[in-house]
DNA sequence: CGTTAGTTTGAGAGGACTCAAAGTCTGTGG
DNA sequence: CCACAGACTTTGAGTCCTCTCAAACTAACG
């Protein structure tokens, strides 16, 4: 889905409002494995994922950890670099040929000086970015690798076909050998 | 410090605003070791802190387990039962004898139907808990019960000192056992 | 069809858990 | 002011999950 038709059916925003953000943003396609952004830069743009799938990623210990994968029409965007002034540590690579439409921040803010109801479109943003990251700490704290796995199979099945083992074993937390084990077994 | 005043020097509301928000308030005491919320209610209130130290805790498979700590001047409040219409698994216990204020979060959004400047509060609060929960997530990913330990150590000495091990223990994605060896030896 | 990325398998090590029991602290009633 | 009960903390033994290191496979791509 297109941006503009995602942010009409999903928020219900004025034409007005879409006209602007429509104007603001462009949209590009990136190619399987490339990298959208890049990790430690200064990015206020957000990506709402058209087409396709990608992961945003950071390196730890000089390990890359996947930290979350963003399927068709959901927005990706390091939260905290966008809403901070602070360089992110996450990048973005593209897993599969992928349509993005980039938006600029700063445009989002600048219409939110005057708009309440782009600042709710920002609270609803941030709001489902704390669920997320909430449930995923649980998930981290309580639940073995085996019933992460599982929990993964059941709510994004098509992840797991669509991502390399690797990249899901860092996002679940594991070493790529034990989801190997883990999934051997079943 | 007092609400208003924190309100006030942290985000420079007007002074019309701070007043609505003061009328919406009431400030109450809750001795050590009382109830201020129970578990899975619903519940749209906010707390700030002013004097004393709480827990927001949940029950997961019947154990209590300590979500966050709250020392004076910080907000309190099941972030996602307050913005979402669901009822909280979280709870709030007052560790030590606390002064709190309860700000029915109805009265915020009403206000945020008008002001541009309140919806940039509830932006603060949202990515300030975000960003909480994101440090949360990395710590318990990538770190040993030790270098947790010692983070909080460093970081949030005080909370050590006023509250007790099992809750800490909890907190830090421990059992209480583990964390009292981590503690002797040093 | 060979090179490289991705996945599986195995052995051994270590951190944290559970269950269990002993020891210490704290506050209340005598 | 002391003694005792209940809460809190420590210590220990044994177990299990996941990790690392290492090597063998397998698939993908030019």
């Amino acid at each position: 889905m297109q941006l503009i038709a995602y942010l009409q059916s999903a928020f219900g925003l004025s034409d007005d409002l879409l006209r602007q953000i429509d104007e603001a943003s462009t949209t590009k396609v990136f190619q399987k494995k490339s990298i959208v952004l890049d990790t430690d830069h200064y990015s206020k743009n957000v990506y709402f994922v058209q087409e396709g799938l990608v992961r945003m990623f950071y390196y730890k210990s000089g390990r890359d950890i996947t930290h979350y994968f963003f399927p068709e029409n959901s927005f990706s965007g390091g939260s905290e670099s966008v809403f901070n002034h602070k360089k992110s540590i996450y990048g973005i690579e593209a897993l599969e040929t992928s349509t993005l439409t980039v938006i600029p921040f700063t445009a989002i803010e600048n219409l939110a000086t005057g708009s309440i109801a782009i600042n709710k479109l920002i609270q609803a943003i941030l709001l489902e970015s704390l669920i997320g990251f909430s449930s995923r700490l649980q998930s981290l704290q309580f639940e073995t690798a085996q019933e992460r796995y599982q929990n993964l199979l059941e709510q994004h099945p098509n992840i797991l076909l669509r991502a390399p083992l690797g990249d899901i074993a860092s996002y679940l937390g594991i070493s790529q050998q034990t989801l190997s084990v883990i999934r051997a077994q079943k």
